[in-house]
DNA sequence: GATAGGACTAGTGACACTTC
DNA sequence: GAAGTGTCACTAGTCCTATC
């Protein structure tokens, strides 16, 4: 990749070829890199690439005219091959042979990032189209499998099915019209359309992105508004239409009704509260599905499952949950998980019911995002925090529901399979569960997410006397040490923070020395 | 001791909504 | 109209370990 960045500073700028046109034909630069790298004396070796090298031009995509001659597109150099030759003295070329077919399997890691998110040239990893295909096969039967062994065959005794197979279509912008006659008839035939499996990894992307946080680049702006599918699914599934791959989903769920969809895809349409909408719409029955970590892809670094799903569109079920395998990097069965589409309400809408922000604060903690993924951000701390989620008043009256949401949010480490799994409302026991509550108290105290300092103000949250600790100097506040010891009762001492108390018992979370 | 690379963690703000 | 919510095919920095 450094070889291909030096390339595109010096040689391409030399090709005399527009590069707008190109790209919108599917041609690309690193394929003129290829035609470069895998050649010798300045003639491409390796056969059906798309750009190829002669001497001191390129051919293109050569084809049989109508009068049965050999039709070809030539690029030559605007500089007379210097910059060419200058750049290709330095480094040996062609790499060793066995590298040849694994160099050119790889053309999509020369196309751009950005195009990738967004057009989907992601490359899905072999050893995952293999275990999506020996999934279709059990759940479609072996007939399938024959069709894709005979295309394979097909392809690898160099049948021409590119050619009369693949045409470029804007899945996004494209009106269904626009696709080949053969297939808009099977599409439009319900019997036929009936066998149809649709089988994709769509692009995922969002406008946001992290690189505005890092101040590394932008928002990706025109994935939500640039889309005519946008426009056309927003009423239908709501948030979901800022998700590229989500209008994948709705748009084969629209046009091909009935037929058989398969896809990589993240796990958000099952889990994510952005999606509601979108499962009124989407009515499937899940037949199988798998679960692998996303950074085995290419270029993804995130901690979260990509999920394979196989759907029959033709039974209109809600989706309430479903049990998919979970697979390692390795491809080693780790396990299954149940992901749930039908959840209550999160206990980010429980906590908030407790939220009084006109009582005075002994901390504020945020409330991030109700699943695994946003935890590193929940924190307490005597300082309200510039995030923008909200932050909740600690206080002397819901000092339990608070400590409650802080350790149950934190007790489980988050991990790239649970990365998108959501907290939602308690159920009541945990009200009469008085050990419960005091563990939860002991866990807020002393987790490193409770960023509690007397730095920033009076702190209310040490639990030891200034004896307990060898302290030489008296602490502003011992409200924890009585609530802890159960001091504060509602006629007894309340002239801390001047509210109502509500201990009666002393909470056994230590033991202390008499 | 220097260097490379991996594991791990903190945290940031625009956008497109929804709710108050 | 203001405030709140959900989101990020996240990034950048630190620390630790392996290797030379």
């Amino acid at each position: 990749m450094v070889i291909y960045n030096k390339w595109l500073e010096t040689v391409k700028p030399t090709i005399a070829v527009n590069w707008e046109i190109a790209n919108k034909n599917g041609i690309i630069d690193g394929d003129f890199y290829l035609a470069d790298l895998l050649s010798y004396e300045n003639k491409t070796i390796k056969e059906k690439l798309f750009v190829l090298l002669k001497k001191n031009r390129y051919e293109l995509d050569r084809r049989i005219d109508k009068f049965g001659m050999f039709n070809t597109r030539t690029a030559s150099f605007i500089d007379n091959q210097k910059a060419h030759q200058e750049f290709w003295n330095k480094y040996e070329r062609p790499p060793k042979e066995s590298y040849w077919d694994y160099i050119v399997e790889r053309r999509d890691l020369l196309v751009p990032q950005d195009i990738r998110e967004r057009k989907g040239s992601f490359f899905t990893p072999q050893i995952w189209v293999e275990l999506s295909q020996k999934y279709l096969t059990e759940v479609l039967g072996e007939d399938y499998k024959q069709d894709v062994d005979v295309m394979k065959d097909r392809i690898k005794n160099g049948a021409n099915l590119l050619e009369k197979h693949v045409f470029q279509f804007d899945f996004l912008n494209d009106d269904f019209s626009k696709l080949p006659q053969a297939l808009q008839k099977i599409i439009n035939d319900p019997q036929k359309r009936k066998k149809l499996i649709i089988y994709i990894n769509p692009p995922y992307a969002e406008a946001t992105t992290a690189r505005t946080v890092t101040r590394t680049g932008r928002n990706k702006s025109g994935v939500t508004k640039n889309y005519k599918l946008n426009e056309y699914f927003n009423a239908k599934i709501g948030n979901a239409s800022n998700e590229i791959f989500a209008l994948f989903m709705a748009h084969v769920y629209d046009k091909i009704p009935n037929s058989k969809f398969a896809l990589f895809s993240k796990l958000k349409f099952i889990q994510g509260s952005n999606f509601k909408k979108f499962k009124e719409y989407f009515l499937a029955k899940f037949m199988k599905g798998f679960v692998i970590p996303a950074n085995t892809f290419d270029n993804v670094k995130g901690h979260f499952p990509i999920g394979f799903t196989i759907w029959n569109l033709s039974v209109k079920n809600n989706i309430k949950n479903i049990n998919c395998n979970v697979f390692d990097k390795n491809e080693n069965k780790i396990g299954k998980k149940r992901f749930y589409g039908n959840l209550p309400k999160s206990i980010n809408k429980w906590i908030k019911k407790f939220d009084d922000k006109i009582l005075d604060a002994i901390a504020y903690m945020g409330n991030p995002s109700p699943d695994f993924q946003h935890n590193s951000q929940l924190y307490i701390s005597m300082r309200k925090g510039i995030e923008h989620f909200n932050f909740w008043n600690f206080n002397t009256d819901n000092i339990f529901n608070g400590c409650v949401y802080f350790a149950v949010r934190n007790c489980i480490k988050a991990t790239w399979i649970n990365d998108r799994d959501q907290f939602l409302t308690p159920k009541k026991k945990w009200e009469k569960d008085i050990n419960f509550q005091n563990d939860c108290l002991a866990f807020t105290l002393f987790h490193g997410q409770n960023r509690i300092s007397s730095e920033n103000a009076k702190n209310h949250w040490i639990p030891f006397t200034e004896s307990e600790v060898n302290s030489q100097e008296k602490f502003e506040s011992n409200f924890m040490v009585k609530f802890i010891q159960g001091k504060l009762k509602a006629n007894g001492n309340g002239d801390l923070l001047g509210k109502k108390i509500l201990r009666t018992e002393s909470l056994c979370i230590f033991s202390r020395k008499k």
